[in-house]
DNA sequence: TTGAAAGCGCTAACAT
DNA sequence: ATGTTAGCGCTTTCAA
């Protein structure tokens, strides 16, 4: 295999004759060149195989073509999808995208910002780890702007996507409540990240609106507490529904945080021979592909995990666009839609 | 928000009254540099947020410590722990990670690895569409070492980590089979990409050993023929799997090419009232989290899709290690492991 | 131990 | 329409 050294500009304008500038130009496309040489130029650019260099670029014009995406768990389908969404979006315009795990840990994330601000990316689209900023303080003081994604950075003044968890949670609990459920338990991750106690707030406030006394919340020892991005394990709901299983009355409902879970608490119930959802009534989360067909298929919180990505994208080229405009940085928040299905079928239903 | 410029050497070397040299040893670590003169530096650099530029550095030294990934699809969960895999060995060796998507479109495809070589970086692990390899073939003769994932492309001398698929369709055949199945039905989609051809070749093999006459092969027709890298749809081997029960006798086997398809699958005989695995026993692939956790549990072929990651940048870094080391290519197949769990329970056990 | 000079490949300003 | 010059920020000779 020879390993041939790179064209440049240079080798294409020595061997025409012309002079370095000329070459780019022609090749950039721009005007000023006659469409002779441009021809010319263009066609030996073709027979030597030239691929401009873009860190020579980059260096002169001052920033890259190339767009930072900092996640924390890539094996997470919300985030898989959510790389997806984004990394379309910098191809279509034209940019590439470089991508850094944190899993969920403070130190990975401060390298990753370093690594950003080595490669001079344009922007950043970020899933933060939520413990200091000082280093996304520093990337945007450089001038390069950030999209934070699913959870916020108070101390940031940044524009922000999320999806409206306790809005998605107080449906669901509302769902249950309306299919007739008396008792209510929600199973929840023991983990402090903004998700989960926006779900928890949102199941809250649903119970008080209408007074349900005959509640209560259990969080459940996950092994993503410590060993940071490891993907949700049904059988640690499992586990704990096990055990609860013996205090639920006839006419309770149980609303998980991820569908995940609620294939643990499905397992749980049917070794139990308790029926979903006349017995039982079942909320999941996230509205995996494998809810709607369990048995019965499991109503679930669909998020838009992609409008997510999409949204991220355009705030972040809204930004690249305006260079540092002043505009004030926007908060939004997608709402999930409530899928019903029959574990949590209404009563006169069942 | 005031931009500040990016410190660079320079600025370093003038307040301290250096040489732009001196100060590049001192924070390169280098020798030749007095302590003293070092701590000065590096105060000073600190003071000033001092943060290298990767593009400066590359263009000199002439290859980016960057890694190119070119995937068909983040949301495919294989691909999605190998993305996994790949970006922590990449960040653990100091390298970042470029993230390409084809979408199984030759095109896009094209256009990454154009982009991989106007980055510069340093070598790419690849998931081939199967579409033509000049644009591969022309980043080899760059000296961009290749490791291609999952689909081997003939026509390309260099390094290979796949799925030993046959292996894993021939074992999880047999394995029906053994449980007493008499009749065996492969549902698989109508792709034709390698890893679906190698899931038939593997159980055809297995029906040929035993002599097996009773089987068919159903190819299920899925969008993902026409719309690239889409998810693998329950929906469409249920709608299949609806028309064929009619057909099953007691006793009949069905091996479905995802997990994906067993959920359909798994639907259809649940309204059919057909029990698994007493009328049909089931054989996922892929091993997807749920499996464990339907009713009954899924037999299924878990696929090592994070050692494959991890193979594959090993590879990568072996060649990126001994520069063009003329080391011949490696071609490694990971066995699968067969999981069995109720849905194939033996006979003698039903 | 330190510095001066050259150059990586490209673009931008300013000639011509 | 084309060429010249300068410089992006860094590393790599080679001298001092």
């Amino acid at each position: 295999m020879s390993v041939a050294r790179r064209a440049t500009l240079k080798d294409i304008a020595e061997t025409l004759g012309l002079s370095v500038n000329t070459v780019s130009r022609a090749l950039a496309g721009k005007d000023a060149v006659s469409e002779h040489t441009r021809a010319l130029i263009q066609a030996e650019a073709d027979r030597l195989g030239y691929v401009p260099n873009a860190m020579a670029r980059s260096l002169v014009v001052g920033s890259a073509m190339a767009l930072g995406l900092v996640i924390t768990n890539p094996s997470n389908p919300f985030y898989a999808s959510l790389i997806s969404a984004i990394e379309q979006g910098a191809r279509l315009h034209g940019y590439s995208l470089v991508l850094m795990v944190s899993e969920e840990n403070p130190q990975n994330e401060q390298r990753a910002a370093t690594a950003l601000q080595r490669w001079g990316v344009g922007g950043a689209i970020v899933v933060p780890v939520q413990h200091g900023a000082e280093h996304w303080r520093r990337l945007e003081s450089a001038g390069i702007p950030l999209v934070l994604v699913n959870r916020d950075l108070p101390e940031l003044d940044c524009d922000f996507v999320g999806i409206d968890f306790a809005a998605g949670a107080y449906r669901a609990t509302c769902e249950l409540l309306d299919s007739g459920v008396n008792r209510l338990l929600l199973l929840e991750e023991d983990l402090s990240v903004s998700s989960v106690e926006d779900r928890i707030a949102g199941f809250q406030r649903a119970l008080q609106e209408r007074a349900v006394a005959d509640h209560a919340i259990v969080r459940v020892p996950t092994r993503r507490r410590q060993s940071s991005a490891l993907p949700w394990d049904p059988g640690d709901a499992y586990h704990l529904a096990e055990r609860l299983i013996g205090e639920l009355a006839p006419g309770a409902g149980i609303f998980v945080g991820s569908d995940y879970f609620a294939l643990g608490v499905y397992r749980a119930l049917r070794e139990a021979r308790r029926k979903i959802p006349t017995d039982v009534a079942v909320m999941g989360f996230g509205d995996h592909p494998f809810a709607a067909y369990l048995d019965p298929p499991l109503s679930s919180v669909r998020l838009p995990s992609a409008e997510v990505g999409a949204t991220a994208m355009k705030l972040l080229l809204r930004r690249l666009d305006r260079q540092r405009g002043a505009a004030s940085s926007k908060n939004v928040r997608l709402a999930p839609t409530l899928v019903t299905r029959a574990s949590t079928a209404r009563e006169e239903a069942r």
